[in-house]
Formats: C-alpha cells, structure tokens, sequence
DNA sequence: ATAAACCCTTAAGTAGGCTCTAGGGTCAAG
DNA sequence: CTTGACCCTAGAGCCTACTTAAGGGTTTAT
C-alpha cells in the first residue's frame, strides 16, 4: 500500500523546501531517498518524507543538523550498554525540549501582553517594550544550559 | 537602586555566554552597553543584562538575530499606524510560537516513548526508531510555515 | 612599578547550512 | 524528434553568527 514514491522535486514541493537542499541533506546524511530510478532519479518513500518533515520541524525549533541527526539515528538495540546510553540521551534531551517549552510560554506570554496593550486601553503608549511586558525581571535569567 | 553595571566581562560569564559574542551583539545593534567607563569599559545595566538574556533564550529556540531585534525592537506608539502593525506583527508571532510548542510537544512525546520502551519492557527492541513511536505518520507533514 | 587580569578596536577567519552555476542527461507532450 | 520541465554531479559561492588575531590601553594586587 504505502509504496508510493515520489521524485525529489515532488518531495521538496510537499515540504515546503526546495530541491538543493533535499541534495544537500542527502549528502550531511540525514535524509536519503530509498532508491534510484532507472535513470538515477532520487525515489522517496512515505518513510523518506517522514524523516524530511520531522528534521524541518526539529530545525525550526531550534535544533542543529548534528543533533537531528543524532535523534533521528536513536534506535534501541539489544546491547545493554547502548540500551543505557539510548535512556541517558533521551532523558537529557526531553529536559531541553521543558526548557525550550517554558521559553516559548515567556516569549509568548510577553508578546500576548504587548498585543493586548496595543490599541485597546491606549493610555499607557510610552514604556511598553516586550521587556517591559516581562513582571518578573529575572525571567530570563540565566538558566545552565551548555 | 537598580543602578548596578557590570563589565563586559562579568555580564559574560553571568549570561553564560563570551565577551567576543556580547561585542558581536553591539556590532549588531542588539544589545549595547548604557555606558562606557572614563576609560572606555562598557558599563552594562540590569536592563542590558535582561536583553542579553531573552536574546539568548529565544536564540535557544530557534529564532534568528534578525527575528530577535524585531522583537527587541516592539514598541508601542501613539500612532495608531504603527499600532495596528504592532498588532498584526504581534499576532503572527504568538501563533508562530503556538506551532514551535506543538512541535515541540510532539518531539518530546517521541522521546518519552523511546525512553520509556527502552529497558523497560524490552520485547520490542528492533524496529523503535524515534519515527516508528510516531503513531500517525503524518503528525510532522507540512503545515505552512514561514 | 610591574605582573596578571582585565578592557579596547579593527579586521580577518571559520563553521554551519544552504544556494547557485555549469554542463549535461531524461521524459512526456505535441 | 524537438521543446519544456524535470533530473544528475561537482564545485564554487554566500549568509549568519560567531571566533581569532594583532596591537595596545587600564586596573588591581603585591
């Protein structure tokens, strides 16, 4: 059923992306097209897309190519050790996405007042900047990250 | 009160981050020092310091410079003009952020179940990539960004 | 008064992530 | 059987966001 292909210039279309950097991808190792036509056309399966729509989706949050590449080659195997490393990672990285959570709720929470501040009661125009929109000045204080 | 400066050097490692990087932010108009020492030091304010550190929060989740001195830039104005583009700009930018959660949220419910399958149970060790714990496989197809 | 640890500027260099160019096959329509 | 819209490779080029280098003042402690 799911056999179905699509051609590089299809693919890059549905994605939102364009052909160059489906190539370009091809080459860093992330995403590879599962077959060649005849003529060597790249060939991808729904899986292919699958893993396109999921590295543009982990790119706009803010993850590197390295780290997409890491997530997507997550696998469990038998192996114990690698077992343990797999759970260590998965751990690290589901505490980065709460934080990179709790960030965006700021950002947002900054902006939502800045909208609703604008043009409704009108009467405090000056002194209003997203930062300013932030109670709590220590919000964003620095948060170990690496 | 408020009136504590601190060195380049301090603000640096308080933000965890490197004096070359806050010199590049000045460069690039996107945080300044309020004042220079007699000698030319600059003097960064706890407000500096609170730009500093939303820049480097929403660096974390994938916004880019250009998209964060818009954001330090928002300001309201008497004008009703900039008003109303204030809110329109505003208004992109929450539901922006709205998506950048979901999407975040998705991931993160991808490595809760890689992380939980993993030595827990430990039957189903082949076949659990961080795709195949994605029940609906078009839960990352494309959805008009930019 | 000198050494260590700061700070300054200008300018060049680097890494990541594309994007474009050149030169050339492939394929469906008319 | 040719035109237009695809596809291919190799390699150069480009933008963003730093990072490093070179040459030189300032401050604080001893």
């Amino acid at each position: 059923m799911n056999d179905k292909l699509y051609q590089i210039g299809q693919l890059a279309k549905m994605a939102g992306t364009n052909v160059d950097t489906l190539r370009y991808y091809e080459t860093a190792g992330l995403v590879n097209a599962t077959r060649r036509s005849a003529s060597g056309y790249r060939l991808y399966s729904e899986q292919d897309a699958q893993r396109l729509y999921f590295l543009l989706h982990a790119k706009k949050v803010g993850f590197s190519l390295k780290e997409i590449k890491q997530l997507l080659g997550l696998r469990l195997h038998k192996d114990e050790h690698t077992c343990e490393e797999v759970k260590h990672y998965t751990g690290a990285k589901i505490s980065e996405i709460e934080a990179k959570i709790a960030d965006l709720e700021k950002i947002k929470q900054a902006l939502e007042s800045l909208h609703m501040a604008c043009c409704g009661g009108g009467e405090s125009a000056e002194n209003c900047s997203i930062l300013s929109t932030l109670e709590d000045p220590d919000t964003f204080k620095h948060t170990s990250d690496k």
